[in-house]
Formats: C-alpha cells, structure tokens, sequence
DNA sequence: TAAATATATAATAATATTTGCATATATGAA
DNA sequence: TTCATATATGCAAATATTATTATATATTTA
C-alpha cells in the first residue's frame, strides 16, 4: 500500500460516524442491522458510509443469506483507532532555540 | 483533547499536500518560503493550507521579522506520520469461522 | 409464488473543500 | 519614505461530501 493510498483510507476514515463503526467492527464482524442499532442515522446514510469504507478497502464483507458481514480489512486501522484513544501531552514540546534555515534564525518572539 | 478534536484533526491532515508538510515540519521548524521549495503549489495555496492546519491546532508559527516559522504543535502528529511509513500485512486476517451476533451466524460463503 | 426482511442504489439538495487569481498587509532595506 | 520581500486574505468557480427521500434488489419464509 503506497502513501497515496494510505492518504486516501485516512480521507475516508476520519468521519465521525465511519470512525465509530470502525470502533464497532473492531470488536468483530457484524451485520448491517447490528451496526444499525448503534447508529443513530437512517439506514441508507448507514449503507453509504459502509460502501465509501468499503471502497477504499477499509472493510469488506461476507454474504450470510439475507445477512451482509462486514469485517475490518485494511491494516492501518487499528493503529489509527489508538491513536483516537491514546494519552498524549497537551502539545508537542515547542522548538529548541534556535534552529536555523536558509531564510533566518529562529524562533523569536511567539506569535499573537 | 477529545475524541471528536482528534477526529476533526485526522480530517484537516488526510490531504496529500497537507501530509507532505507535516512531513516536512517533522524535521524542524521552517519558514514559508522554505516550504515553498518542496511544494509545487502557488503560495497563496500554500498558505491557506498551513492556515487549515493552524486553525486545527495541528501547527502554529513563531515570528521572525518577515519570515514566519511554522512547527508541529499536535501530539497526534508523529504517531499519524508513522502510520503512513510502517510496515504492514497487505491486509488484516479474515474473521475466524463462526462468530455470532444477534442476526445470524457467520461469515459463510465470501462476497463475490 | 407472494410477502417480509435486509440492504443497496439513485437522485437530489445542502454544504464544504479546493484551487486560482487578484490584492492586501507587514517588515526590513535603501 | 519608498521599495522589495514574505506571507496572508478575499472571492469566485469547480468539485466533492453528506444526508434525505424514494425506490430497487436479493433472500428467506409462508
């Protein structure tokens, strides 16, 4: 999967309602109607957000009768889910002083 | 920072030319028109792009005179960078045959 | 075979994103 | 001061995303 791809399943997956149905589906394969319980959009919004998941090779599914089970497929997901859940500082330690580039020395005075 | 900021956050970066900036700013801090030298887009683009990031709590700027000297500011940052390099499987393992949920037993024949 | 269930598709409208272009602002230099 | 440089802002056009509503398809059950 080259970085372009991954680009695009990020584009896709950062929504909040295709995040919680990955959140869902990491607890293992459900069906349309499970997902719908926990969803608290109609039923077609729910099937589009399934097939844009789907298209970007988020999940896929198996064919149970009249039942669709969708599973997680892509390998990224999980780890971008943790990141949703991990603990982090408040910021990221700010620039040493003071780096240097071909324009300037910096930093100076903080913005505002 | 909660989950829907964090959400909101991986939407502002999903774009390939927002990404290669942040790749970028991985490496230090650096001025606009450093910046500019990688893009190959107009500046005005350029800067509406560090402004969407800004306005995301993702990156945020130091004043040197005239330059002005943008670094990473959001903890999520380098995990999500990394995500976009790692190794991974083509794909995650399929579901073991049978889990259950309310709606029926699967995953049976796969879609297709 | 008809009805019911599970799910998808299509069309539309509302909204948001992206880019390009023109122009504005701020700072430092002459 | 005026000029050049670095960067931002405003606006319009093109495109993409999202949700809604109506309807279609496929499968099981009666």
């Amino acid at each position: 999967m080259n970085e372009t791809k991954r680009i695009e399943v990020l584009k896709v997956a950062a929504h909040p309602v295709r995040i919680k149905l990955l959140e869902e589906l990491m607890k293992g394969v459900k069906c349309v109607s499970d997902l719908e319980e926990f969803m608290e959009i109609s039923q077609p919004n729910l099937s589009q957000h399934l097939s844009a998941l789907r298209h970007a090779g988020i999940i896929d599914f198996f064919i149970d009768g009249r039942l669709r089970c969708y599973f997680l497929r892509n390998p990224l997901i999980p780890d971008l889910l943790e990141i949703l859940k991990k603990d982090y500082p408040e910021e990221l330690p700010g620039p040493e002083c003071c780096p240097v580039t071909k324009k300037g020395t910096y930093p100076h005075e903080r913005r505002r």
